[in-house]
DNA sequence: TTGCGTTATACTTTTACAAATATAACGAAA
DNA sequence: TTTCGTTATATTTGTAAAAGTATAACGCAA
C-alpha cells in the first residue's frame, strides 16, 4: 500500500514548474545543452523545447538562458531563479512524500 | 500562482483509489448504477467498468457489489469497505492540498 | 571562410489511449 | 414467457499527444 502524488506549480494556468520540467531542467544544468538533456531523457528535442518555453513563459523572469552558434555550437544554461526554482520545488516534493505517508498511517485501509 | 496536486493509492503496483475513481464511485452510490455514473462523467461504459474492474482486483475486499439482471437490469452498489475507502481518501486529498499551500506560502517564488 | 553542434521552428508520421460499436447473458416483474 | 436495462466483454474507430523528419540561422574556432 503505497501512496503517490504528482505536484506542480502554475502561474494563470500554465505549468511554470513539475517533476518532469525540474528533471530537465536539471540535466541542462550539468549537460549545458537542452539538446543533450533531451537525449538523456528519452525525450525528443522538440518536446523537450516546448516544456522549457512554456515554462520560461509562465515564468515572471526566465528559467533559462540560451546561446546560440559559437564554438560548440551554443548552449543552455539556467538562471539564478531557474536554480532557486528547482530547489524550492523540491523541498516541496519531499515535504509532501513525507506528509502523505504520515496522512496514510492514520488512516487504516 | 497555484500549486496543484494528484494524489492516488496503490498496491502491488496497481492503482487502490484516485479522484477520478472517487468521483466515479460516489456516482455509483448516488445513481445505483455503473451505466448511469458514466454517463453522468461523460465516460464510456468500457472505461467506467475497466477503472473500478482494477481498482477492486487491487483491494483486499472487494469496493462494489454488481448484479446483473433482474426487474431494473440490475445494478451495482458500494460495500462498506467501498465507502470508507472514498472517505478516507478525499480527507487525505483535503489535507494534502492545505499543506502544499501552506508550503507555496513558505517559499517565495 | 569553413565546419560544427547548437537553438529554433514547421510539418508529417506514429502511437497510445479513449471512444464508439456490437453482442451476449442475466433475472425479476408484468 | 416476454420485456427491459443492466453488467460484461470483444472489436473497431477516432483522436490527441509524442515522435520523427526537415531545415534555417547562428557564431566561435580552427
Amino acid at each position: 500500500m503505497k501512496i503517490k502524488s504528482k505536484i506542480w506549480i502554475e502561474t494563470n494556468d500554465r505549468i511554470l514548474i513539475s517533476e518532469g520540467r525540474v528533471q530537465l531542467l536539471k540535466l541542462i544544468e550539468e549537460t549545458g545543452s537542452l539538446n543533450k538533456a533531451a537525449k538523456v531523457m528519452n525525450l525528443s528535442y522538440q518536446k523537450a523545447w516546448k516544456l522549457v518555453d512554456t515554462s520560461n513563459k509562465a515564468a515572471k523572469s526566465p528559467l533559462i538562458e540560451t546561446q546560440v552558434g559559437g564554438n560548440k555550437g551554443g548552449g543552455t544554461v539556467l538562471t539564478p531563479y531557474g536554480k532557486s526554482l528547482i530547489d524550492s520545488f523540491e523541498a516541496i516534493n519531499v515535504a509532501c512524500w513525507e506528509f502523505l505517508d504520515e496522512q496514510l498511517k492514520k488512516h487504516s485501509l
